[in-house]
DNA sequence: GCAGGCAATCTTGTATGGTAGTATGGTATT
DNA sequence: AATACCATACTACCATACAAGATTGCCTGC
């Protein structure tokens, strides 16, 4: 058997998972100047490394170059947004109406941990952990629809999101609301009940419409569009 | 107003589509050796933008890098396949939901046309011009439903799917049979019938299952798993 | 005073030299 | 004879140097 993974991580990979991390965090705020030549400077490296890391970051829009000009941090965008939410609407919908075709009670208990865990996150509104079981919740629904490549395709999608809402902090009452569409889902799921799952996993993915609506008034800067 | 697309291209770009339309049209085949050093000496160049252009396909898995050893184009793989086929079924799904419930007669005309080219191109066996056509077929769907960009979002999952499929040649019966497929969806469409519709999809995307057990089975050698 | 152009200085892009990791084939040792 | 070891040749990777496009601001000419 291969017990693998010891893949050494290149100079390259390392900027570019740093990078990476303090632009979804917001540590970098969207518009700030990369030049590969202060990056370089900053971690200690030549440039060659940091322009392979911005590379990649461009492919997945986090980073916008303009040749021979400059490098920023990626802006947001209405359009990709929408793009995002919508395939990631569409990859769970699919992978509710598998779940549902799949479901037995053995799963039953995961989800009911999770959940438990979720409500303990909000009483103590604790939501670095919410964040981590919301994400385990919707992973579970793709190991049940056995998809659970599904998952890691909804989270790329998920991210692009998840950096606009850094912008904004979730209190209580929005979590506990998410608690419950999650305890809904799973009433639907268990009931192997496809159509009821679907429109509750659209209430639920609409719930962040409003959030993003006010991040965009409230920092137009960060926009494109 | 921008006229833009000037957009000049640098060396790493050029290298990168070329590279990519080889893999693609399987010029290369997967796991052949492409060494920085051979390729930039094949275009002329230095092997820095090589570097950059194989970065970026290997962030497609169009090519595999095996550090300090050798880079490969890529070989397929069973899963991603499955991968790339749900993510695909689950948008276009959507997109079908969405063009039901926005369906206009002024569409119309655009989809007899479409079909009509493509029963010319199975009448002459033009298997190239059908590929075009059931595309842009695809891509009006994505009109109709508003969300032009789900098919950027479909023809990327696809494209994985297609170099395996150019291993097999398209009979003029197979094509009929997708442009049969093509009129069911829309009549499906035009009724706003949206289960129906999806039913016709999941129909019409799963043809391709026996395309694809017949290529592995014939052509082990390119694939992982 | 104003406009056009030129030069300095940013930026990213490309080329080349050198380094370190990996595999392979030969050799010596058991 | 089989195995462990070492030298060599290959690779991707990183650093440095150079080139070229883009912007800014000054400076000259009108």
């Amino acid at each position: 058997m291969a017990y693998s993974i010891p893949t050494r991580q290149s100079t390259a990979d390392i900027i570019f998972a740093q990078l990476r991390k303090e632009i979804m965090s917001l540590d970098l705020l969207p518009g700030t100047k990369l030049s590969e030549a202060e990056v370089a400077a900053k971690f200690g490296v030549s440039r060659q490394p940091v322009r392979e890391a911005l590379n990649l970051l461009s492919s997945e829009s986090l980073v916008e170059i303009q040749p021979q000009k400059a490098t920023r941090v990626g802006r947001f965008s209405m359009r990709r947004i929408e793009a995002a939410r919508f395939a990631r609407r569409a990859i769970e919908i699919e992978v509710l109406k598998n779940a549902s075709e799949n479901w037995s009670d053995v799963y039953a208990p995961s989800f009911a941990r999770c959940l438990d865990a979720q409500r303990r996150a909000v009483a103590e509104q604790d939501t670095h952990s919410f964040q981590t079981l919301d994400e385990e919740f919707h992973a579970l629904m793709a190991d049940v629809a056995k998809a659970p490549f599904a998952f890691q395709q909804i989270k790329s999608h998920k991210s692009y999101i998840d950096r606009i809402c850094a912008l904004s902090l979730k209190d209580a009452a929005e979590m506990a609301v998410l608690v419950r569409d999650h305890e809904a889902l799973l009433t639907h799921l268990a009931a192997q009940d496809a159509t009821g799952a679907e429109a509750a996993l659209r209430i639920h993915l609409s719930r962040i419409e409003k959030t993003i609506a006010a991040v965009h008034h409230a920092n137009a800067e960060y926009f494109n569009d």
